[in-house]
DNA sequence: CAGCAGATTGACT
DNA sequence: GTCAATCTGCTGC
């Protein structure tokens, strides 16, 4: 067997930007509802800091219903809803207790394209089908429902891609946390460079 | 309990 | 560039 699907071990570390930058060129897959396997690669991140980090909904240590998963054991996914609309998948990292987590922030299609061009409502291939948090989640098809589950199980699951290295990938600020003071500033976005599928605004220039 | 802002997107001016 | 869609959680009366 060709495949080598990312263990659970993979989301155990402590630093959730080292792995925030080793998902890019990894693939991700769900098998969602009875429509088949649909997913790709991904090419856009966000790494979320925890208590320590404004920008995260666990800031300061706060737990509520929603986030009550993020202080799970890593390799679970968090997926919550965004602006009353916009499924936003996360997936859960370092120990139990600690609520780190890394935004999926865009896919390069991959497979069952077709299924996710259905759930998106399009019927051109192009960045707008899996380009940005709220449209990953739904070219995935993954909802509320979803929180909580693991990310190495017949669900929701990561395989191995291309192996990146520094040169690939670039860094920035993330994306709608200006609120987050200081932690606005730090460079947690990660993308690869010159991919076609990252969001908008695009990496250097 | 009302008001508001938010890890966003797509339609429209 | 502006704005509405509308769930979650925080703030303040």
């Amino acid at each position: 067997m060709n495949v080598a699907r990312l263990p659970e071990c993979f989301f155990l570390g402590t630093d959730v930007t080292e792995i925030s930058r080793a998902l890019l060129g990894n693939l991700i897959f769900t098998r969602i509802g009875r429509r088949g396997v649909t997913g790709g690669m991904i090419v856009e991140t966000e790494a979320y800091g925890g208590v320590d980090d404004r920008a995260s909904h666990a800031f300061g240590g706060r737990r509520t219903a929603r986030t009550e998963v993020m202080y799970r054991r890593g390799g679970v996914a968090y997926v919550y809803l965004c602006y009353g609309l916009h499924s936003l998948l996360n997936i859960v990292t370092n120990r139990e207790g600690v609520p780190h987590a890394v935004l999926i922030r865009a896919i390069e299609p991959l497979r069952g394209v077709d299924i996710m061009l259905r759930r998106r409502g399009r019927r051109q291939i192009n960045y707008t089908l899996s380009s940005g948090p709220g449209v990953v989640g739904q070219a995935l098809g993954v909802d509320r429902r979803h929180s909580g589950i693991s990310v190495t199980g017949n669900v929701i699951w990561l395989e191995s891609g291309r192996p990146m290295v520094s040169d690939d990938i670039c860094a920035a600020p993330r994306i709608g946390v200006a609120y987050a003071g200081a932690d606005a500033k730090r460079l947690w976005r990660f993308g690869l460079k010159d991919n076609p599928w990252v969001s908008r605004p695009r990496f250097c220039g």
